[in-house]
DNA sequence: AGCGTTGTTCGTACGTCGTACGAAAGTCTC
DNA sequence: GAGACTTTCGTACGACGTACGAACAACGCT
């Protein structure tokens, strides 16, 4: 009487083996990826992902153990969009690097939480792609193990610390208000202004009253966020080539 | 009666003045800082910090108007170990600036949460004061503005990256049971055994087997975390020296 | 001496979080 | 049907950050 009624209709009916789960681990995560994105990590709860795929809370822990558990399937949904196609990878070291660097910062420059969301989870499969994509980049370089490893290491360590600061400042940009934002510029003009800064302050020179992001970019020339990134890339590449004997692109 | 009794011991009778707080600004992120260097940054709460100070918990609102200025009190304690005494700065900017980034890797690989508790915190003073000694350290290297700029946000990335990684891995190290450790190397070797890892295989080589930290301290060539970190800021600030011109200290 | 003012402490309470527990409901095998 | 299983999820607990406002102490006035 339940269900079991044999004219059921067959829209009603379920599907045969539908003893498989409502969810999978991979919608979760995209789930819990667009909230992220769109209101912030902190906006990330079992609750809210569990509402917004129509279910109850718990029954996200039949899926993943601990929350924790649910933020190592985020980042690794994130890793995967690191991957570069094989076949796009430049067959030079310094080429293949710089665009898997490059690959990299785009996109955790657009989960800027990433970052600070995997501090507890250990490397899953999809960073273990990407920690073999950067050998394959480095794999014509006839160094031996330790040096690449070494090499991609320090290329990942400035990319992740460039998006920590770039993320961190884009932030505040954004979600920060326009008045806390003036508060701060205050606060900085009155402490420049003290003497105690005198190499920030030439630092600045003329554009000491302006707001610090203009100047910033103005001090820049211009440069976007993007081609910053690249270049301190370039400048790193440049002495990895030197100090390791490898050869650069002829262009 | 209540407390104007005149005969009343000095002992029991306040200091005059006495209406100042009990506590200062200074003490509640010194006693915030120590829980979450021996408990971890997730003990840290109002709650707790308050019962280490022998305070009610809302005591804590009337220095601090939220959480997240409190931890902002603690990053700022902690860019303040960070600084380097002006005449201890050696003269040559590739030894200063190796000299400010070292001290800087020190202080913060001893609280590795701070990387991860900062995100939303506004830059303290004694973030300006690292950052005027950053400046200080490339202030004779006759660069313009903005090649000083990016030369010190580019070391200053490279620290916050490597200890970002090298935190994460220490604490796994240490926080995390050896039954997990094992488990992750189980794992991670029957990834190697797909052959979807040619070259990390490759890599690892014979040590495939072992746990993986002692096989990535062996392809380091036993160099500790500290040793790899100086070698990649070396390389890094070679590159420098050669893209922008700058001298080397002869030695 | 008494009183209002102001600075400082903190108890209570609300809504949030992660998640332990175990009961319900559906599906499969006899 | 009767069990055995998988899958869902309601309830409840103890933590969290913090809004609110009462309590208390020290001072400047009359």
């Amino acid at each position: 009487m339940t269900s079991g009624e044999s004219g059921e209709l067959i829209w009603t009916r379920p599907e045969p083996g539908s003893r498989r789960p409502r969810f999978t681990r991979d919608q979760i995560a995209a789930t819990a990826l667009a909230i992220a994105d769109t209101e912030g990590f902190s906006a990330v709860s079992m609750r809210r992902i569990a509402a917004e795929l129509g279910a109850g809370t718990m029954t996200l822990y039949y899926y993943v153990r601990t929350k924790d558990e649910l933020v190592a399937l985020m980042d690794d949904a994130i890793m995967a969009e690191v991957l570069i196609p094989p076949e796009e990878l430049p067959a030079h070291w310094y080429d293949a690097l710089t665009a898997v660097a490059t690959r990299t910062w785009e996109v955790l420059m657009r989960h800027p939480w990433a970052l600070h969301a995997l501090q507890n989870a250990p490397r899953g499969p999809n960073s273990m792609r990407h920690f073999e994509q950067s050998l394959a980049a480095v794999a014509g370089t006839g160094l031996d193990a330790s040096e690449k490893l070494r090499l991609i290491t320090l290329v990942d360590d400035y990319v992740r610390g460039n998006v920590l600061r770039c993320g961190e400042l884009r932030a505040g940009r954004e979600g920060g208000s326009a008045e806390a934002a003036e508060e701060f510029q205050r606060y900085a003009a009155a402490q420049l202004a003290t003497g105690e800064f005198p190499h920030t302050a030439a630092l600045f020179g003329d554009l000491a009253g302006e707001d610090p992001e203009a100047a910033y970019s103005s001090l820049m020339g211009g440069m976007s966020d993007r081609d910053v990134f690249r270049s301190g890339l370039a400048l790193l590449l440049r002495g990895a080539a030197d100090r390791l004997g490898l050869s650069l692109p002829g262009r």
